[in-house]
DNA sequence: GCCAACGTTGGC
DNA sequence: GCCAACGTTGGC
């Protein structure tokens, strides 16, 4: 058997991150310079440690608005760095602000995100519920708050099936 | 605006 | 380490 070692595929890992519209939807995000943006103010370990460890360079991930009138998958974006120290938790003026966060020891990790496309149309989160294929889907699973979850990549897929 | 379902904090 | 109190998320 023939070993090409450059040739070793790295698997692509998918994702789903939430976002307020009335704070940033994701046409601030297209409107951003180079379409490409921060993602700060996240203050959860979980969602920390997938950004800090999980996370890589050419990842996709889904923009889904929250708190909002159609709660969905609004369009796609891909990471475009790694995960680095949350700076404005060292902001006393920053709505983020953590006390406990500071350079030598940052508590909070962020990523930076770029838009890649919006969806046709809006797939509400009403519709993913009723998916028999997404029932381990963390989003539609009862009183999930987790802001940033993974996704598989048969999950990623079926959800595109219904754009 | 309500409130269930969380996660975090801090007294003990 | 327990757990009550509190704050937040986010659908509805």
């Amino acid at each position: 058997m023939h070993h090409n070692t450059s040739h070793k595929e790295i698997p692509m890992n998918y994702w789903l991150m939430k976002s307020e519209p009335d704070t940033f939807g994701i046409n601030d995000l297209y409107n951003k310079p180079n379409q490409t943006e921060h993602w700060d103010g996240v203050r959860n370990y979980q969602a920390r440690n997938m950004m800090r460890d999980d996370m890589k360079l050419g990842d996709r991930v889904f923009f889904y608005h929250s708190n909002c009138e159609m709660p969905g998958i609004v369009g796609i974006m891909e990471i475009v760095k790694e995960g680095y120290p949350d700076f404005s938790a060292f902001d006393p003026d920053d709505k983020h602000f953590d006390p406990k966060s500071d350079h030598e020891h940052p508590r909070w990790m962020m990523v930076d995100v770029k838009y890649v496309r919006t969806l046709s149309r809006t797939i509400t989160l009403k519709e993913l519920k009723h998916q028999e294929e997404l029932a381990g889907l963390a989003l539609v699973r009862r009183g999930n708050r987790l802001s940033i979850m993974p996704v598989s990549k048969g999950e990623w897929e079926f959800i595109l099936s219904l754009e």
